[in-house]
DNA sequence: ATCACAAAGTGTATTTTTTACACTTATTAT
DNA sequence: ATAATAAGTGTAAAAAATACACTTTGTGAT
């Protein structure tokens, strides 16, 4: 049934593929998004959403593009993590893994099990399953990476929706960086960033007293980084 | 005289290579180490020394071996930096690169010229000539990650020889950050961290008082890293 | 309509960290 | 002996981080 192989090269070349960190937010606890594979090598194994990049997109593209057609999640957050290129990290043959992690509102999405993929969960970040190739690993340098970022970069709104209360964006840091935060000590210094802006909304429906709306201000924040001003959390 | 093409793959691949930006320091400011290369493309332009990414290597094993061979720079500070996928960047094919940087005390190396190049030079940061490929887009890369990570990590130390001096060290943030710092509270802070051993050793013929040598205290560095602990200068 | 409940929202005092700043000391060359 | 040079050192003021508790507001139950 297989064609005869087509592409030849002077130098041997290994393959190059791209895996995805999926980070989402439910309320109280980070989660990572998983596939379950169809296919040989980890045949019903949790993984990374991954694939092979083709030869007319950058890994970039290829990131985005996998996370779409095996999860059906677009338009979010991403950014490249790190190269892993053990030479047995994939027992077929030698496979570099350029890795990116994305930041998600998981309740905007509807799942959808694409490709060479059964399904597509939600797992609890304390409480993942084994996983396939060196995901595990991929995994472990997300969480630093998320933990090292969100400090000193506002990205913790990328995990929420378009319109947010700040009890939700502190439930958010709480989770990333796996410690409590005093309330009024985090409302003063994420405002004085001045990249949240209060909306003219507040919740409906609560049985309890109503709280603001804000929105994140990419304008500020785009004008605050050209100026090369951090802050820290 | 070529030989036929022998390695064959059901899909088309793209080549795998690592460049390497090496960062030297020279009392006054930082340097860039550039080779010349030697064939096309970009014949007799400067260049980051790279190469392609071998089938029983890692790219960090492989930035380590072009280190060595193009420019003799060996047991240094490597460490990956982004891995670049522009589809035209190089104009042989599609090469997708593994960028690494590296900090060296270039005083402790003669540097030697190796395959497939003609010269190894050190450049002023400030005064770049223009760069093969996307290198200037890697060298911009670089810069801007040590900027961010000097900060919070205690790897000016690797730009000097074993031994330094605080003026020295001091001379180094000072370089890479752009711009004065106090020297009376850039010791404090920089003792405080508590990574740094006085030697019983003192500069010696030098017309003014002698300064204390320091050095590296890697196990403290160690136990504070594993605590979780970071300092900010 | 009143009350109980629940989370939103808010200010200040204390501690810690950062910053600004100038003179004395040690060594060599003249 | 003296001049020149960079090393080395402490303190006060300002800014930032932290600790901490009560009032407000909207809903649901009675």
């Amino acid at each position: 049934m297989k064609e005869k192989k087509r592409y030849s090269y002077e130098h041997p070349r290994p393959s190059l593929a791209t895996d995805c960190v999926i980070f989402g937010f439910d309320g109280g606890t980070l989660k990572l998004l998983l596939t379950e594979r169809e296919k040989e090598p980890f045949k019903n194994k949790w993984a990374l959403p991954g694939g092979f990049v083709q030869m007319d997109e950058t890994t970039e593209a290829c990131a985005e593009r996998i996370l779409k057609e095996k999860t059906g999640i677009k338009n979010v957050f991403v950014e490249q993590l790190f190269t892993f290129s053990d030479i047995d990290r994939d027992p077929r043959e030698r496979v570099i893994s350029v890795s990116y992690f994305a930041l998600v509102n998981k309740h905007q999405f509807e799942l959808s099990a694409g490709r060479d993929t059964l399904k597509a969960e939600w797992f609890e970040i304390a409480d993942l399953p084994k996983l396939a190739f060196d995901h595990s690993k991929m995994v472990k340098t997300a969480i630093e990476r998320l933990k090292g970022k969100v400090s000193y970069q506002p990205i913790g709104f990328e995990l929420l929706a378009e319109k947010f209360t700040l009890t939700q964006l502190q439930g958010v840091y709480e989770a990333i960086l796996e410690k409590q935060i005093d309330k009024r000590n985090f409302r003063k210094k994420i405002l004085s960033i001045g990249v949240l802006r209060a909306l003219d909304e507040k919740e409906k429906n609560v049985a309890r007293k109503a709280a603001q709306y804000f929105s994140f201000d990419k304008k500020a924040y785009k004008e605050l980084t050209q100026k090369g001003i951090y802050f820290e959390i």
